[in-house]
Formats: structure tokens, C-alpha cells, sequence
DNA sequence: GTGAAAGCGCTAACAC
DNA sequence: GTGTTAGCGCTTTCAC
């Protein structure tokens, strides 16, 4: 590999020099700059970032804690913190946690020897003590589609209380009165809110909130399935379900089906997220959408505005859901 | 931040001594190695990666080159791959290249800049410029679930051919005589492979092969259903589709379904990679899987021992698909 | 406009 | 067993 030293004995100049060419600092010739610039290119010089990190404290690298990367929705969200990171010259190093705070500790511990600018975070609700951790340790973090209520940190996430409402609205606008909502943990914020929303919209329209009708469920589609069995297999079956995720809601429709039940002429399915799977379903999903593209660019903004030191506060950017309605519902 | 001379003052020896301790080399008295470590314990010392990697030309950074992370086979492929990375000490970079020649030269001029130790590739079949510039540049690299049939690079990847052979046989077993087949892109050698197999399946069992029902399509579900509708519309149209991977068999499902055909009864269908959406549409799909954990492990070991510089000579490690029969194939 | 030199946090050779 | 010291490839002051 080439260094700083070899460029600078073939332009005949300082390293010093070629330094400033390389960064746009101080004051160069145009002459000189173009002298300099033909040797990099023409020995296909890449400065290395290793080593001027060690004086820069800077090595344009960004952390992305997520549950799993193999997870549609968060495979979609990392796909546009990644461009959107790229566009300012981070690249990304992608951490899948399955939310286990022993993993989250391992990949944050890594992160601090590699001098990571920032660490990006959609895991771990349970685990504030990660992040008051990261807080007190000064690394600049951002979190996304996850809430700390009780930590002043940069957020952005999607009004999860107004997707569930939107999601029982649509429902109870179809006519639908026994409304199931599947959650994914109620000890996780945006579940909570979602269901929240949910009962808001039902007390809205005079119906009465039933308690059991409000399943929890381990967020994969086989906990979907099992849920709604036992929701479907009830005395007085609800005639929709509001799932907090569009794998819940793919459970759910295939419980349907088992039971021999169609969607959504006996059972209406909303999801929540609009992945690709979300799409490619028969029927196609009904769904709250988040603004991933959105959200990716924000988050990407307030952690770059935090590592630059250019920000006086924090702040938490609510955006909001949007109800895409498709085939998986239907009027009683 | 701590340095290691504020653990070495701490612990009252010098920072040699530390740095023994941390890399475990050299000859260090239990008592003084105890102390240290409890220095570096109490204080949560973390050694800056970026100043060791400056002399040991080491990162411990690998870099990831695929299509597109929000695609759930290579979101798959990357979870197995950053899984056993982690393993082995090192953390991955995610470059998302949408196949663009331009993307991958910026992403891998990144990676040299930040002295990745190695970059896997599985992205750009076309650009094997690529491949030799850096094979020329010495870095380190290993290819996955792509063939670079010309180039002396460690490979690992499936074997297509079976894979198609292995599609094709099952659908003639089930006395299915016309097949059509959608390829994503004949100039890529695996889809090349995957026709191929199919066809010596057909050739083996004295069906004329019929060029007119392999057709190409761009690789999402949108391109799939175009298709296999143009497929589904001729005058003789084709009893069963193996589709070369899972995004466009679910086009060909919906290309069906929008004909009023039901899968399997009037169309059979095949997939390849075995993703989650296999298992998430109705019916679910019979595909060909590839064993996405096993080529994660196979991989990592590749390049680390590139890196490592215990490797003699380079390898193709070909693994073997299996056929996973599931609702979307029946007999005709 | 340009260059000399100190220093970023660590490793590794060598001395003791 | 432990310490001294010269780099690793770059940035940044400060002189000129």
C-alpha cells in the first residue's frame, strides 16, 4: 500500500502538502493541488482512514443495533440508513442483537474499540441501562422506531398510537365490532402504543374494550398462527384482528385459513409495518406503513448533527404512519 | 477515553507491560497481569482498535458486498455471515451495491481506505474488474453464491445446476411435460446454471426442450408475474414454471391467480433459495434451498484464512442445494 | 504556499 | 518479567 510519504516524494513536496490536497485544508497552489492529485490518481492512492483517525478521532463509522437483520422490516430500515449514511460518508457496520442484552453489550464493546462516531439503536427497549451507559460515555447515539421515554436522546419513530388507531378506525369504519389486537410485548413502548391507539379508536365508536381480546405474542408468524387459533377458536371469534407486525399478521391470516375461514370475507387482517411481505401475500395486507425512507434520512441527519457537535438539544421526530389499505379487509 | 497509559499509570507499570496483557504475548507474572486487569476492569478501558490496527495492519473489519440487504436471501445470507464473523472477531461493513458497477468501486475504495481486512462478494458477476483489481491489490476475497468461473478466488456457492436439475425432476415426476422456466439474468452464471440443470431434467426424460418457455425476467416479483403472464397467455401454456429464485416463483403465483388459476392444481411452481417468503404465501412454495448457514460458515473460514495467510491455495467450496416440496407443486 | 516536527494510541523489538 | 523506544500513516501547529 501506498502512503502519504510516496506521494509526497513522487509531487516533490511534503507530506504536509499532500495532506492538505488530500483534505482540502490549508492553502495549496492550484499547480501544486494538480501535481499532487496526478500522482494519488495515478498511483490509485487511498488515504488510510486508520491512520488519520488516530489524530482526527474520526473514523466515519456508524453502528446500527437491530433485533435481526434478517428480519424484513429492519433489513428495509438498515437498507436506508445505509444510503442515506453513505451520502454522508459513513459506511455502516450492522449489529443483529436478538435483543439480547448480553449480544447488545458484546457488539456496543466492539464498537467502542473500533471508535465508531455513532451508534444507531432499534433494540433493547428493556435495556436503558445500554444506553445510559452510552450516554454517560458520550458516544453519540441515536435511536429509531423504539422509544425512551425517560432518556433524553435523539428518537425517530412513527406515532405508533395513531397507527393503531388508524388500524381499529378502518376496521370499525367496515363495520367490524369484535376487534382483536395481537401484540408483539406490551413491555415494548411501540407495542403498547399501538394498542393503545387501537382502544382509543374502539372507545371512540362506543365499543366496549374487551381485556381478552388482546393477545400477546412472540413476534414471528408461528406466534401469529398460535395466537389467532386461540382467538379464533374462542366462543365469539372476532370478525377482524388488528396484528401489531406484518409477520403477526401473516400468522393470523394462516390461522385463518386453517380453520377454514377466509380473508377477509369471514376475517379482516391489518398489519403493521408494510414490508415486502406485506405485498406479496394473498390477499395483499392491509397495513400501517411507516416511512422508512423517512425515517432512515432523519436518523442519519440527528446522529451526523450529534457527532459534528452542531446541536444544542435533543430531539425526538415523531412521523407519521399511513394506513395502506389492500385486499386482507373487508365490510362484515 | 482512557489510554493505555492511564491504565499503565494506574497499575504502576508501563505500558508494555499492558499491552502484553491485553494481546496475551509475551511473559507477564500473574500478580501484575491481575492488577492490570483490574485497572482496565474498574476504569472500562476498551484498546483503541484504530491505533493497533495502525502497526498490526490488522481491523478486524470485513467488508460485505451484496445486491441489496433488503432482498430476504442476502438479508439471510448476511445474518449467517455476520454471525460467524462475530465468531471470529470481526464486525461487518454492509455495502448494498444494487449491483451498479459504480456503487461497488466506491464501496470498495472505502474499504481500503478503512483497511478492511477482506471483502466478501455477492454482488456483480459482470464486473469482474472488480475482482481482479483487487486480487491484483492483494486484499483478501471470497465469493458467495456467485461463480467467477475465470478468476482464482475462494468461492463458495451452491450447485445450480443440481438445483435446477433437482426442480425440473420433481415437476416431471409429477407427470408435468410442458415447464417453462423464468431466469433472472442468463448472463449471470448461476441463473446460466440453474437452466441448465433443468433442461439435461428434461433431456433425460426425452421431453424436447423448447426454448420459447425460458424466458428472463428482472428479478423482483413485479418482473416475475409479467412474466409468467406472457407465459400463462400463450396457446399452449405451461403446466408448471420453475422460477430461478423465491421473489419470482411469488409472481408467478399471482400471475396465475390474476388468470384465474389455481396454484397447484392448474399451475405448479417452483422456487429457489428457500427465503421466508417461501414459507409465508399461500400455498407455500416449493423451492430449492440453499443452505444459507452453512455458506455463512464456509465463508468466514475462507477469508480468515486468506487473511491469516495459512492458505496454500484458493478453493471452490460447492455445496448442495436440497429440494424442499411444499404445497406449490402437484401432480397434473 | 510550503515544510518540519510533534503527536494520535498502540505494538514489537530489544535491553535489562 | 518488565521497561525503553522506534515506528505505524496521518493531521496540525507553527515557522518561514
Amino acid at each position: 500500500m501506498a502512503t502519504i510519504y510516496d506521494i509526497a516524494k513522487e509531487a516533490g513536496v511534503s507530506i504536509a502538502t499532500v495532506s492538505k490536497v488530500i483534505n482540502q485544508t490549508g492553502r495549496i497552489s492550484d499547480k501544486t493541488r494538480k501535481r499532487v492529485q496526478d500522482v494519488m490518481k495515478r498511483i490509485d492512492y487511498q488515504p488510510s482512514v486508520v491512520a488519520s483517525a488516530l489524530t482526527k478521532k474520526r473514523t466515519y463509522t456508524l453502528g446500527l443495533l437491530i433485533p435481526d437483520i434478517a428480519n424484513p422490516f429492519f433489513a428495509e430500515v438498515a437498507r436506508s440508513i445505509e444510503d442515506h449514511a453513505q451520502l454522508m460518508g459513513y459506511s455502516l457496520v450492522i449489529c443483529s442483537t436478538d435483543n439480547d442484552p448480553s449480544k447488545e453489550e458484546r457488539y456496543v464493546n466492539v464498537l467502542r474499540q473500533k471508535s465508531a462516531d455513532g451508534i444507531m439503536i432499534a433494540t433493547g427497549d428493556r435495556n436503558d441501562a445500554l444506553m445510559k451507559q452510552l450516554l454517560k460515555l458520550k458516544v453519540p447515539i441515536a435511536v429509531i422506531a423504539r422509544e425512551m421515554p425517560a432518556l433524553a436522546v435523539d428518537t425517530v419513530l412513527v406515532d405508533d398510537y395513531l397507527g393503531g388507531y388508524l388500524a381499529a378506525s378502518h376496521l370499525i369504519e367496515l363495520g367490524h365490532r369484535s376487534i382483536a389486537a395481537i401484540a408483539e410485548d406490551l413491555s415494548v413502548m411501540s407495542s403498547r402504543e399501538r394498542v393503545r391507539g387501537y382502544r382509543q379508536a374502539l372507545e371512540e365508536h362506543g365499543i366496549a374494550f374487551d381485556e381478552s381480546l388482546v393477545a400477546v405474542s412472540p413476534f414471528h408468524v408461528e406466534g401469529g398462527k398460535k395466537t389467532a387459533l386461540n382467538l379464533l377458536g374462542r366462543p365469539n371469534p372476532p370478525s377482524a384482528v388488528f396484528a401489531c407486525n406484518d409477520l403477526l399478521a401473516i400468522g393470523v391470516v394462516q390461522a385463518a385459513r386453517e380453520r377454514g375461514l377466509s380473508v377477509p370475507r369471514d376475517l379482516s387482517v391489518v398489519g403493521f409495518d408494510n414490508t415486502i411481505i406485506a405485498t406479496i401475500i394473498d390477499p395483499p395486507l392491509t397495513t400501517v406503513a411507516q416511512p422508512v425512507q423517512e425515517m432512515g434520512s432523519q436518523i442519519v441527519q440527528l446522529i451526523s448533527q450529534e457527532i459534528d457537535g452542531n446541536k444544542s438539544s435533543k430531539q425526538r421526530i415523531v412521523l407519521l404512519p399511513e394506513l395502506v389499505v389492500r385486499g386482507s379487509t373487508s365490510a362484515v
